[in-house]
DNA sequence: ACCTGAACACCGTTCAAGT
DNA sequence: ACCTGAACACCGTTCAAGT
């Protein structure tokens, strides 16, 4: 009878419907926690907003009252920087995976990185949306920035730096500065793909690798 | 003794302080509709999220109870449709003005209205971010794509027909294509410095400058 | 014709209290 | 140790009522 419900605790997580959960046992605060966190992941992932989504609409899709999650979490504040830190955690291991499955030329893995970024981005477009554009990262003393940010853009500075060593570039840029271009571009492709549907962009991985030879000065 | 405080009519509309304003007579309907735009609009620039303005703290800006705004607007998303449009209308002015100021030359129009549209969105961070990032601009039939993103992506494909029909452009692409490309980068450098203020970008018209001059393979 | 007070269901957060 | 009900000040929106 249970298998008629495939994917059953997904559901418990995300459903609104759920209305209790059993009462925890003594060393079971941990999992309350990592319940939230995914429960807010979830929601993130459909509002594609930090302010739309309610503490109180997390609480009820755990099965858990409100007050609960403060047991965990200080604010609401709290518990968003805890899941854009997974965020950000999954996106640089993309972003790391697809640079290793590139192969050793350093022109390629950046290509590769900007090719994966985009492609988080758009099959993501909620999270992208809390992690880029939300009003916590403005607020907070940017955490992801730490996080994600600086380890992604030397990554790609130091590919570019053994690609210009190579002579493979056709700019004399600094490969700091060439990585923060780069990132701007992968930005712009994302952000205006999510946040203007109406409009036929047209295939992204075609515009990165455009931008992204014309701008580096490939061949 | 009313020059002692300067600018008294803009702080009226502002200021959370103010409590009344007088009853107005038979034909003043309209300007009440009229200073709730504009304390929207006050309002949306410094908290930059569509999300985060009260319909409540508007009213209150403007001296009027809540229940009155909605004499004027439907709801909160009408409201907030009627400030986009004038602040897509300030944004399309002032990038025809830079297209004008920069003369007969098709590639100095496409840069100026490049340097310009970065220049407003660093100018309005707020504002860029409700027109570009809001929640509202997905949600709706994209009223701003018809008053603003077709013809400012057509009037930069115009001038960029004529830069390649005078064989100034390294690039085969399509005009309609290659003004696309420009929308993503300019957006791109625009949205990552308001949102990740904690990086050192370096001077945006030098970028302007450095990506379209790539992008579109000018000498 | 123009505007408001009171009410409803929501929200984040706190705090005293229950198991 | 783990969790909740009730309360507070906020929010968008509605509706009957006041000038």
């Amino acid at each position: 009878l249970t298998a008629v419900k495939p994917n059953a605790t997904l559901q418990r997580v995300t459903s609104a419907s759920e209305r209790r959960r059993p009462r925890a046992s003594k060393g079971e605060g941990d999992r309350l926690r990592g319940e939230i966190v995914s429960a807010a992941a979830a929601l993130l992932a459909r509002m594609g907003s930090d302010e739309a989504l309610s503490l109180r609409s997390v609480a009820r899709a755990v099965g858990v009252s409100a007050p609960s999650v403060y047991l965990h979490f200080a604010d609401k504040d709290d518990l968003l920087v805890a899941v854009a830190t997974d965020l950000f955690d999954d996106l640089r291991h993309t972003l790391d995976a697809a640079a290793a499955e590139a192969g050793e030329d350093p022109v390629a893995a950046v290509l590769a990185r900007g090719q994966a970024y985009v492609a988080w981005g758009l099959a993501h477009p909620g999270h992208y949306k809390v992690l880029y554009e939300g009003v916590l990262m403005r607020r907070l003393p940017a955490p992801g920035l730490k996080a994600f940010g600086r380890p992604a853009l030397q990554a790609i500075a130091g590919d570019l730096g053994r690609a210009a060593a190579a002579g493979r570039l056709g700019l004399a840029d600094e490969p700091e500065e060439l990585a923060r271009l780069l990132w701007q571009v992968v930005h712009g492709m994302t952000s205006l793909r999510i946040n203007k549907p109406g409009i036929d962009w047209g295939d992204p991985q075609t515009d990165v690798a455009r931008l992204l030879t014309r701008v580096l000065g490939l061949a």
